[in-house]
DNA sequence: CTGCCCCCTTGTCACTGTCAAATCCGTGGT
DNA sequence: ACCACGGATTTGACAGTGACAAGGGGGCAG
């Protein structure tokens, strides 16, 4: 049997996948304090001692679960990206491109708070493997391409294109803490578009374009 | 005896500070994870129950001990703050002051990683007493007041006025963020005047400043 | 000097992460 | 069809953790 989904095997099958599953809803529901790899391994189904073919650290759950997130991060940003680029239609509206990846950035911070502080730092903090680092930088690329089509800048190699690249990471992710923090109920409590146009303004400006 | 500090008397005395201090060396030698109620008892010298007597809870012990890293935090933004005024002597360089308080802000993150990733939604997330939110307060409004009175702005009142503080907010702990995720190589790399010269710069852009 | 109250200690509990050994069951060889 | 092989999973155990309940110790008021 090839089974579909909830089979009871002895071999799971698919462990790995449903226990990165089941740690999300646990992370969701008890916080990144409450988490535990036992309840985890509990609510997939499993004794407790399953994990620990998958992964071989409490630790290397974590950072997968991370990786996980990255990637999403990654396709909302170039979801929201692409989207953009058909409001636009014609118009080669490459900023209003780099501003919408930086709304995906947000919104998914607001809409996964628990994952997105797990993402930066938060538990397993040790060493980050390369799988980790590489869907962060999978995300970041695309910040960094979005600049890149920007009034020609050469995002890359130029340290003003770094500096650009950062201006913008910076304020994505500072803006994107707040909304998490709660902090920005004057901005939390306005609809949305109101949200984009200021991120939108910040944005512009960090890369010294024209307003509005 | 008013005991010159390491009195061994029973009654300590100054356990809630002492408890603080060791809880802070282990926080910056384990790392938020490996951090234990425990083990800082055991550093500070006393049973592993004492704690609670001057901390309801671990949390409770981390929400003080990052309260405390709030004020440092505040003190080194007035700090820098001023040493700039001092530079400008006559010339009110309002805007060459928010843009310190920003450098002691990243300073500040840079040195004390931990406490400073414990401060923003590390461990001991739930219920955030209202003396951390206080001391939290405290220092954003360096910022607050600083932005206030950068070309008259209205920085307490006006919507846009709040935009322009959350904006450098943002930025300030974008790269903080960064540069405490070795995420800024090419930035931590440069010298102290360089990245000055770098936060200097987006800061002004945020706050529509002419650059230079 | 004496009693009291607060500070701290000792002891215990449920729970955590990790390891070692036993157990299960699909797979491949015959 | 059989059967051993071997990886996946379980059970069991251990040191450490945070929280709680009692007990002991000492400084301070009377």
């Amino acid at each position: 049997m090839k089974d579909g989904a909830e089979s009871r095997r002895y071999h799971h099958g698919a462990l790995r996948e449903a226990l990165l599953e089941a740690a999300e809803a646990e992370l969701i529901e008890k916080g990144e304090d409450g988490f535990s790899l036992r309840s985890t391994a509990k609510r997939a189904g499993v004794s407790h001692a399953a994990p620990a073919h998958h992964f071989r650290d409490l630790a290397a759950l974590l950072h997968a679960l991370a990786a996980r997130g990255f990637d999403r991060l990654t396709a909302v940003m170039k979801a929201e990206q692409a989207a953009a680029g058909a409001d636009a239609a014609g118009t080669d509206d490459a900023a209003g491109q780099v501003v919408a990846a930086g709304i995906g950035y947000v919104r998914f911070a607001i809409d996964n708070p628990a994952l997105f502080q797990l993402m930066f730092g938060g538990r397993g903090g040790g060493d980050k493997p390369a799988e980790l680092a590489k869907a962060a930088e999978a995300g970041f690329s695309v910040l960094v391409n979005g600049v890149a089509r920007v009034g020609g800048r050469d995002a890359l190699t130029t340290e003003a294109g770094w500096r650009d690249v950062m201006a913008v990471w910076a304020i994505m992710h500072g803006y994107a803490h707040l909304a998490i923090g709660g902090k920005v109920a004057w901005l939390s409590d306005q609809p949305f578009e109101a949200q984009r146009a200021v991120i939108a303004d910040q944005v512009r400006r960090a890369l010294r374009l024209a307003e509005g």
